[in-house]
DNA sequence: GATGAATGAGTGTTCATTCAT
DNA sequence: TATGAATGAACACTCATTCAT
């Protein structure tokens, strides 16, 4: 007596595309594409767009969305990397936000179209909560290790993931990334 | 030969007060403010505004130019309190970013109107050089005083300005600059 | 070697759900309601909608032509009455367009949409002259006491009907039918 | 020190154009044409009709204010020729009825338009209260000839004008005027 | 036969920019 | 030179209708 009908295969097929198509077009063309270029790249009409979407703010809101799941599993599988004693937490805390600066590189005309439409909820909550419960017992794990400084919280990486120079090139986001680790790891002595 | 003509004194005030309304608009009401609506906030009309404004990206590139002029100017006081020995070198570079990240708050919504609409050069370039050679010759000085890190230069700086979280509150710019600065200063030992 | 065929008693369930959700829906949330919403209201989907009515003008003549029934239904129970004698034929057709007013202000909304659609024919013509016929012999009647004047016809009631204050308050309606009735009437005197 | 400043020449044309064309393409075309058509029958672009007109329906209201103020202009000089005593004073109220259901057969779509939109406000107040002081005096002098009852008020022929038949072809205009004078007019004996 | 996803022309409106006054 | 009216391409969104499932 589920109320979650589930979708007509070709309904589900659209709305891949959809996505797909926004994100590529937002990446390529910048933040202020219009619906209209959208639903073409996605091969659909406008109201195909619309009727899954019913809002611009709703479409960037789900590419939003898909980028949280991302994020979330890469820190779950982080954290069962660490976990497993397969690589140092640290190594797996750093790892994870190179990652993050790197990919969101691509996202960064995303984040920017987010904004101006005044995106609210970046999409489910569980995504978030699953990401943030992750990185909070890989901190714990790395600070267990002595490696990561003790005040260090998630909303620290949060902070940082938010201020990725996303839009410069690799070496300058490899650059950020020395210059903001001391101040997330243990010092030297 | 020179091809400046001195402006009319009328037309300097017009400027002055485009400058401040476009600089007022845009953060007050966001970076999508009409040119009609600054040119209004200006007390001028829009044919005006065109006349010293080309375009909306040469509007917002002034603005941007004259938050450079003031980051010039700060690095360069900075410098001097340094050199003076009034204060220590890290100090002046640690006051400076912190400053920086807050007057960025105000600046932010113009930064993303820059971005919108992809200006490129901030402005005269003098200011930039003005800001980059008073800041090398800073953080020269706190590594002489072995205070900076070795390794750190004037592009590490401006990646940071370029970084700092604009948009949030204080404590969180506060948070900020504690994880930026290790990464600067030298290790404690 | 009639084509008629008997429609499937739940075909005539889905017509008459159809029927009243529009009538319902453009009543209640004005002349340009959706076809989706009417088709929402009735509990079928749109694509059952459309095998019913090939048109929304189709479907919005369809529930002015049941109004047409009404409206034919009173005037022969009107008649009846009046035949009978159990009330003056005058009284009767005073009454009838007293309710048909009345009943005219829920259909107000119906109307609006068939004009803004361009209605053509009102539903069945049968109705039509079902109405038209009872209409006739209740004001020859009429004019036999010597209620209603020689020159009245049935036009005359149609127009009078056709141009009732639909949309107006009921004491409003009122005063327009006290306006009205010495135009039909016999003078007093 | 007056605020209102005179318009400039051009745009008072504009004005003149964009209203004309409004009424002329609504009429002509029915209650839903699109700002662009009517842009173009102005010869001006759409920017230039919403700066006259922020709204579709500022445009309608401001075409349907014009009405008014015909009408208003029709009411006062009735007045004037029934004070002169050019006429009897039911002959210009019968006149000025005869009259208002004629034009506004012309009128028909823009009403309809207005009502499509909600216009509220008919336009200018003053000129409501010009025609309903001029008929309101008009209507006492023909009380006072004994040629109008003396329930009669201004709101039975806002009414009645309310009601005429505008779509109907000009005989069942006059039908409909035969049939609502009796209303009106003291009964013969 | 019913479903509801897809279609796409059309709508009202905005805004950077131009140009007659 | 300043003014502000005019321009018109562009945009987000709607809805009657069609058609694959």
């Amino acid at each position: 007596m589920s109320v979650i009908r589930p979708m007509r295969a070709d309904a589900v097929r659209n709305r891949r595309k959809i996505l797909d198509a926004a994100n590529a077009q937002i990446t390529a063309r910048g933040p202020d594409v219009g619906m209209d270029e959208i639903a073409q790249a996605a091969g659909v009409a406008v109201g195909t767009l619309y009727r899954h979407f019913p809002t611009k703010t709703d479409l960037v809101a789900a590419v939003v969305g898909e980028y949280v799941v991302a994020v979330a599993d890469d820190a779950q599988a982080s954290l069962g990397r660490a976990s497993v004693g397969t690589s140092r937490a640290v190594d797996e805390v750093v790892g994870f936000l190179s990652r993050v600066a790197e990919s969101s590189a691509d996202h960064h005309a995303v984040k920017a179209a987010a904004q101006g439409l005044g995106v609210e909820g970046h999409g489910d909550e569980s995504d978030e909560s699953r990401a943030s419960g992750a990185l909070a017992e890989l901190i714990a794990l790395a600070q267990a290790d002595g490696d990561i400084r003790t005040e260090v919280t998630v909303d620290d990486l949060y902070l940082l993931m938010a201020t990725a120079p996303t839009d410069e090139p690799a070496p300058v986001r490899q650059r950020w990334l020395d210059l903001i680790l001391p101040g997330i790891t243990t010092p030297p002595c």
